[in-house]
DNA sequence: TGCATTTGCCTAATAGCTTTAGGCAAGCCG
DNA sequence: CGGCTTGCCTAAAGCTATTAGGCAAATGCA
């Protein structure tokens, strides 16, 4: 019996791949058995179970896309790094919609908190650092941005803006350009 | 054998409360059989496929929405239309997960444009009616509160914001705050 | 190089969910 | 009251997840 040189790395590499052609609620260990051309319970020596891999699956995309987005921050600051910072998200959604729906995975709390996620949250802070925000208000901000980027990008995916004018690039640019001046503009509290 | 009385009705709402209880994902026949103590077999003469019961349980969630959306902005303008529209969004979300977890659930366009979906795209430009936009920036305006609404209530749900202060109804009234002053004064494009 | 050990992939088996086909009886209707 | 519709059932096949135990290939050590 030929050895494929299954490994914990390559399973959830093909998972992740799998998942961008067919969908991140479709990756199984069946089908990604089927991809290696190896029995399904040879997996489990290498992965402990179906949600194993799918959490694995999810660390790897939340890592891709912190690494994505310390590149795109690197260098900007202000509406520059905001956009770039909008986009990188969009772009990663677009590019790798099984991996994008992975990172949002629910996590356990421990595995969140050694996950990229954290690194999310630091950076989505620095992001606000171009603008003059103070605790609480920058918290408020954070959930905000994470908060859009994360909706439109669901929305857009799932076609929830499709077969309507005008088209959804130019929405994102408007969205982003719409943040910057709120947050450059910041209301205080209204009237309780 | 006596006849417990199925509908398609029944096993629909059935599925909806199961849903809140233990997840969408989990709303399986074979559960919803087990809730009537019945054969599963017995539900496929009211239900055509596990896929077709989750539609159903969407469409469900979309008309619930829909109609505590209408009811929250009868006489309301405004700011005030905005915060009741959100909220409705909100509290559906907390009081019925399951269900709006469905709500999200990737529709067919001919499902999609006979649903309930259509009453949200209108009664969101009924809230925009309160303030100055004109196309194409009230389609921009739609889309942003869409994903905010839709973004911040999936990310709560999540448990994203969990474990940090400030606490989370805080942050919802000041983003509320913050997209009435954005939508009082929601700026020209960018220079391209 | 030859042998022992590790380890990778396999067979076998159990269990749950989905879906279809066909049967029997309960309840409606004349 | 008898006939017919229709509701729920049994049976069966196919897919996924998961565990236990086996054989052979790779590795390492003499």
């Amino acid at each position: 019996m030929a050895r494929v040189g299954l490994s914990t790395e390559r399973l959830v590499r093909a998972g992740a791949e799998l998942a961008d052609e067919v969908g991140f609620d479709q990756v199984t260990v069946s089908a990604l058995a089927r991809r290696f051309d190896v029995k399904v319970a040879s997996l489990y020596s290498h992965v402990r179970s179906s949600q194993d891999l799918k959490t694995r699956i999810a660390l790897l995309a939340l890592e891709e896309l912190a690494d994505r987005a310390a590149t795109a921050l690197a260098g900007r600051a202000g509406k520059d790094a905001l956009a770039a910072f909008a986009d990188v998200y969009r772009d990663y959604a677009r590019e790798h919609p099984g991996r994008y729906a992975a990172a949002q995975l629910r996590l356990d709390p421990e595995t969140a908190a050694a996950s990229a996620g954290v690194r999310h949250a630091r950076m989505t802070r620095a992001v606000l650092r171009g603008y003059d925000l103070t605790e609480p208000d920058q918290t408020h901000a954070v959930r905000l941005l994470g908060s859009v980027f994360h909706g439109y990008v669901s929305l857009e995916m799932g076609g929830g803006f499709s077969h309507s004018a005008p088209d959804t690039q130019q929405t994102w640019t408007r969205i982003v350009d719409a943040l910057d001046a709120l947050l450059r503009n910041w209301p205080a509290p209204s009237a309780p």
